[in-house]
DNA sequence: CCTACCGATCGGTAGG
DNA sequence: CCTACCGATCGGTAGG
């Protein structure tokens, strides 16, 4: 009674393929995702590949969903276990500079590569990108304001200091991956603590 | 005497070939530019245009010297007349935005979306970035610390102020690519004149 | 999940 | 600068 293939097995499948495509298209970008490369690294055919997802744009798009998931189980869900605050964003600031310095991407932080790659190529896959972002920026402007709410003020707008967050992940990014600076962890902690009124 | 194609225009050409490829590889990336494509936009067969390259390699790198080229016009020639200071800082700033804003480059800033494709991708191309991009936060951070020895201390150190302003210019270029958020050129020259103590 | 194959496009060359 | 062409690789399908 038990089919060929489960639907355990299948899910295993779909899961190897897609880690693997997230692999590929952190060095390579999501455009540079080829199924003939993808197919040798696993071992398969590329109809091996095309069956599970439909498409290479399928294939795409579900890495970069899983791209977003590998940094909430990094970033985000630590977190889960403390109420908003001034010590909630300083371990949301380690646990970012953290991913950051010991990247689960091979080609560093992979929301920022796709994010340069696909913001002048309309279609579905930079409108679920946008999402992904905009969802992120907005959460983090909610746990600036409150840890804004139990620090003396005055602040500066909540918007401003997460642009100023975001911005210093990126410089980071830059920093680690293509220069190679090994002093960008800790500037950048300290520049994101400075921001977010943490010393003071 | 005069030969079938002189020397100017053979540089006119190349300029001609140059400036498209730096507006395709700005919109897919420089691994994104092909020589069919190109050709194709400019009425020119693939061989017309290898012909004063040599490679795709080669005008890839002529594409990226061009970028650099174009950021100086916009940004730094235009502070040529002011002594390094205060006042040469928040200009540096405002032209910059300016450039974030009003891009010449139709995806966005070509050096932050060449750093994402190339950071992972050994070669001659990423090291030439490297370069650009070291170069260009070497001489941040001197206009930098020309600011502070006439500003009233004391200052943050002059490389975290650097990784600060590198970093929301990256924001504000995603806030403005990617977000399509109107607000995002305002924030970022309010966040980038208080990391720089411009308005104190 | 495989092999075998499709038309299209890739970077590049030969010859002019 | 062109046409004509090269082998390789692209995404994807047919049939099993």
């Amino acid at each position: 009674m038990s089919p060929r293939h489960s639907a355990a097995e299948a899910a295993r499948t779909r899961d190897r393929i897609v880690r693997a495509a997230v692999q590929d298209a952190s060095r390579l970008g999501l455009e540079g995702l080829t199924l003939g490369t993808l197919a040798q690294r696993l071992g398969m055919s590329k109809a091996g590949l095309v069956g599970p997802f439909g498409s290479r744009d399928r294939l795409q798009m579900a890495a970069l969903d899983q791209a977003g998931e590998v940094f909430r189980a990094a970033v985000i869900a630590p977190l889960v276990d403390l109420p908003p605050g001034p010590e909630r964003l300083a371990r949301l600031i380690d646990g970012w500079v953290e991913y950051l310095a010991d990247c689960p991407f091979p080609g560093g932080c992979f929301i920022t590569a796709a994010s340069a790659e696909l913001d002048g190529r309309p279609g579905p896959l930079r409108e679920r990108l946008r999402e992904i972002v905009a969802a992120q920026r907005r959460s983090l402007t909610e746990e600036i304001a409150a840890a804004q709410a139990e620090l003396p003020g005055p602040h500066r707008p909540a918007e401003e200091v997460a642009t100023v967050l975001a911005g210093l992940a990126m410089a980071a990014n830059q920093e680690i991956q293509l220069l190679e600076d090994p002093s960008a962890p800790a500037r950048a902690r300290a520049a994101m603590r400075h921001a977010a009124d943490l010393n003071t």
